[in-house]
DNA sequence: CGGAGTTAGTCCAGTATTGCAGGAAGTTAG
DNA sequence: CTAACTTCCTGCAATACTGGACTAACTCCG
């Protein structure tokens, strides 16, 4: 057939447009893509020709009629490559490998902890990765064309560097991208874990909603935007980060910023953990907490739900600016209907009807996975674009 | 020459593009215009040429060589039509006619008091823009092709009616462009007073800036948002309306929505005004209070500083979230050098420093006529879109 | 002042795109 | 089992767009 982009390939100018038309998933046939896309039919058959010729696409038989011919259904052709996605957490990580068409074939979770040497964490993860890439290939599947990671903290749009993250000691300044490109010849991306969240739970659906907001609150707190259906980063790539808004009327709990009373001292998942242990319980994890919620330990639910309220206060302000269409919940504390409860009830209590009424406010439906789609998705997204993928620095 | 665009008439698809590089003050010249739509020279010079035909566009005579052959200028006729601007206000409104090539023509600025019946309040502001269009034709102007009105309340996008405006009695469920129409066959748009601030502000530039916030504090709060360069007014039509904020650790002042120590009931213009009367002072309007603050009265500096702060408490959450490059203060509390201050420091202190230091805090540079020439921007952006211009209902 | 270098704009032949008129392959109704 | 209608896809001639060679107009420097 032929190979399908080496490092920094790109796709030629026009068929890029068919591509991602055919890769939002609101266009299977010749027919319809000339519907979304506004090319004329000759065109598009045209165009589609030649991505078959390529081998990027195939023809996968006729579809259902509509009253008139059968279409013919057209694919992104998945097994040109794979995508390593990294979604690195405090203690732990996952691993997926996602195919060109956007599929998550096999995915890992690991315990790692981040707090080690970058270096030394990119090895291991590098490592793990390209494990599942041997054991994958067994199974048919080709090469690994790029390596998309998250990390939890803050990541410059200009320079693609680690700044300033209070979870991850040692990072400061660490472009992730560099440091894997030392062992491994693939173009690589750094992105903020909650954006890749953002970008798996809310860029999936057949008919993408323009502007919402996903909330994870894990170990930490973060938050994804998308606006006009495109994640949304901000001018300098730090959109989203909440850990450190000032919560009304909290405790003075200090923070790793130097403040006190920010949201992630206070409604994080470790701020909660180490809550119960100055309580004098014995537990060890946010998973734990949750599981004594619902056995209704009257101090883990208390705790719970009142980290849904202070989370939900900082949202109403959010809600009020951006007024988004939807609002999803992502992260271990998702899992807690107690958690969620409290979001949702001071959202509709401190925000105003109009904001409200026609908001939904959703549980992320991808849990674990959430991220690993994102991180394959914005990959794909950027391979599939005009100027393929650029590791910046 | 001809008639430029009837009631709702769009342009040729094609030409839109050449029209809204022209318009956006990026490039005035063939080779400028090539280079930016990134069209050939060849093609823009024929779009350039039809519409130099149809009359939208006229070559104003040689620039400036840059070292070389000097480009042929051209400009957006201005000449074309006019649109009406009228910026409405608590209790004063503006007034303004924009030519075809965006400039505000004249303005002008009358009580008007608009607790008043809307059908009423409207009557009088048509018959006062109609009276100015009567002065500028006199001075060579050609007619009016429609008209922009802002309003201090949230304007649904769907429906374009007022909806749960806090200081616009009677006004609920109000579609102003019915109401106008009802006594001319115009078409007509209506927006918040904020976004159109921010249009008029901060769309501006000859290099447009993609993230912006304007925070608009008048005899209320409003804010306008600029994202990837457009207004964004979010999914229903009511993002940036920060007014119900609840600020932290405030008093308790009953707010209009219900509650009490929403933004809007402790720092606008309005609520400043009370505070100074119910202090014992005679202090009529917030210009009079500003007025007392520049002479160092200690209660009004007082107060004008404390709104600067809750209002720099609630803008942190929304520059954490946002991560705007830019900021602007606008209406009247934004002449308070007192006020400005307390919401820079607060920002300072409540964000982290990575979100600040590449944003910078500026007050709006058109005052009193922010509106209008924004009015007018979006007015012309729809008119010069490929679908023209639609008044919704 | 006159060539070298630059920038702006135009002419022209080749290519991409479109609109439209079919053909292909269905469904539905009588 | 036609006949009428749908929908999907493909020729073909007309049209729009492009890239590159060319002209025009100007600056700069020796």
């Amino acid at each position: 057939m032929n190979d399908v982009s080496g490092t920094v390939p790109l796709h030629s100018p026009q068929h890029v447009e068919v591509l991602a038309a055919l890769r939002s998933g609101r266009a299977n046939s010749r027919a319809a893509l000339a519907n979304i896309t506004g090319l004329s039919p000759t065109t598009v058959a045209a165009r589609v020709d030649a991505l078959i010729e390529q081998g990027h696409v195939v023809e996968t038989g006729p579809g259902e009629s509509r009253g008139g011919r059968r279409p013919r259904h057209l694919m992104i052709r998945g097994d040109a490559g794979l995508v390593g996605c990294i979604d690195l957490g405090v203690d732990r990580a996952s691993f997926g490998l996602v195919d060109f068409a956007g599929e998550l074939i096999t995915e890992r979770h690991a315990p790692l902890d981040i707090a080690a040497d970058p270096r030394a964490v990119l090895s291991r993860a590098l490592k793990i990765l390209l494990d599942m890439v041997d054991e994958a290939k067994l199974a048919g599947h080709t090469r690994l064309r790029g390596i998309s990671v998250g990390v939890p903290g803050p990541v410059s749009s200009a320079t693609s560097r680690v700044i300033s993250p209070s979870r991850m000691p040692g990072w400061n300044g660490v472009s992730v991208p560099e440091l894997m490109r030392r062992e491994i010849d693939l173009p690589i991306l750094v992105n903020n874990d909650a954006n890749l969240m953002a970008a798996g739970e809310l860029l999936d659906g057949r008919e993408p909603i323009g502007n919402q907001v996903l909330v994870k609150v894990g170990s930490g707190i973060g938050c994804g935007i998308v606006c006009g259906g495109a994640l949304y980063t901000g001018s300098n790539g730090w959109a989203g980060d909440i850990s450190h808004v000032v919560v009304p009327g909290a405790a003075a709990v200090p923070c790793s910023c130097g403040r006190t009373g920010c949201l992630d001292a206070l409604a994080s998942g470790n701020a909660l953990v180490r809550e119960m242990q100055v309580a004098g319980t014995n537990v060890q994890s946010v998973e734990e907490m949750i599981a004594l919620a619902q056995d209704s330990h009257p101090l883990a639910t208390g705790l719970l739900r009142n980290a849904g309220v202070m989370t939900g206060g900082v949202l109403a302000t959010i809600v009020n600016f951006f007024n988004p269409e939807r609002l999803v919940l992502g992260g271990v504390l998702a899992d807690s209907s107690v958690f969620v409860a409290g979001v949702r009830a001071t959202l509709y209590a401190e925000c105003l009807p109009m904001a409200t009424d026609q908001l939904s406010i959703d549980v992320a439906q991808f849990a674990a996975t959430g991220g690993l789609r994102g991180a394959g998705r914005i990959f794909l997204d950027q391979l599939f674009s005009a100027d393929g993928v650029r590791t910046s620095a």
